[in-house]
DNA sequence: GGATTGACATACGGAGCGTATGTCATAGGT
DNA sequence: ACCTATGACATACGCTCCGTATGTCAATCC
């Protein structure tokens, strides 16, 4: 049967969502052609600026994307670890690690500040962001963490992991440096602690 | 009198740098086009391309140029308040507060990762992180510190300073912000601290 | 003082983005 | 069932801009 009106446009979307997101993860943002995607997903330009505007557009449905997949895994990661101080870090964890992926890094760290701006300003608003804060403000509430401005904590909770995960992913063995990256993140981290435990086990 | 050769070539290799780092900093990387700066030098490409290689060479020496800046700033200013904790403090502050500078956020934070890569492999090394991990290995040397990983702890230090700036500068209002950055910073970099004093007052 | 070097100018090719225009299938009205 | 209209998509074009290849002229060196 045919498919309806509805279904192929919504097919032909995600084929070129797919599209884009290999090639901008593989060339970045500038080297990464647009009619590399079209060619790729069998369309043509027509069919990218009519559903995606122009290549930022595209650019932030692609960002969009991984932002949604990375705050879901980081919250599946941090509730798999309980409630308390231990799903922050788990968390955390889960943000270094997943910035090991390639794709990651160049989409979202890389690129995406350079070419849709401050993260907390992005159409997604970062769903990442957005999952730290709830939990930053969970542990406030909940007098584990010092009644710390709760985005500002967020904020640099978030940003301390991501720089965490280019350093360790810029190693030659990055194996070698995660569990510093890891270590570091959780001393820094227990300093929101409301009373001290840093120097205990993980 | 006649100015010597080298004399021109490294007024206009100035001239040419200082028409790129305004540009640079007012358009992006991407929308500064190489015509502009030329123009507003008075030279032509042909110029650009002989001091430069390319536009990234040119990027990469404003980038330097004002990694270098920063990375001095902080360094006095650090050396300003003392040898011990206080120092890594007040660095990590300068950092946050240069990092207003629309200049700094949108050269060296936003296009400059993505445009020359991470930091840590900028031709400059980057200055700025150098600074730090100095500060960090002497405070861990003297026992001030837990002994942490000085390169993953200045890393994360400074990723969370920048981080905090570009909340505070995405802001409304940035004055409003700047003080619980600050204070998020200072939480976060006593989790560092070998003995507990993050809740005495800075 | 002539030759050579090298800093810089000029002209050109090629790539890529965005838009304007065209086409055709599908959905809806009668 | 036919006709119309909407809109998803294709095609063609212009424009900008980067990088390079070639040319030129002044300064330095022998």
């Amino acid at each position: 049967m045919a498919k309806s009106r509805k279904e192929t446009m919504e097919e032909n979307r995600a084929r070129l969502l797919r599209a884009a997101r290999i090639a901008f993860a593989d060339k970045g943002f500038a080297d990464a052609s647009m009619d590399d995607f079209t060619a790729a997903a069998g369309l043509t330009r027509g069919a990218l600026y009519h559903s995606f505007g122009d290549k930022r557009g595209l650019f932030a449905a692609v960002v969009n994307q991984i932002d949604g997949e990375m705050a879901a895994r980081a919250k599946t990661s941090g509730a798999r670890a309980g409630s308390g101080w231990d799903a922050l870090l788990s968390e955390g964890a889960a943000y270094i690690e997943m910035a090991l992926d390639p794709e990651v890094q160049r989409i979202v760290l890389r690129d995406g500040p350079a070419v849709l701006g401050d993260p907390s300003m992005w159409p997604s608003q970062s769903a990442c962001l957005a999952e730290t804060l709830r939990t930053v403000e969970r542990l406030v509430g909940a007098g584990v963490l010092k009644p710390v401005d709760t985005e500002a904590a967020a904020r640099l909770l978030s940003g301390a992991a991501l720089n965490a995960a280019l350093w360790v992913a810029a190693a030659d063995s990055p194996e070698a440096r995660l569990p510093k990256a890891l270590e570091a993140f959780r001393l820094l981290a227990s300093g929101l602690l409301a009373e001290p435990r840093a120097s205990g086990r993980g």
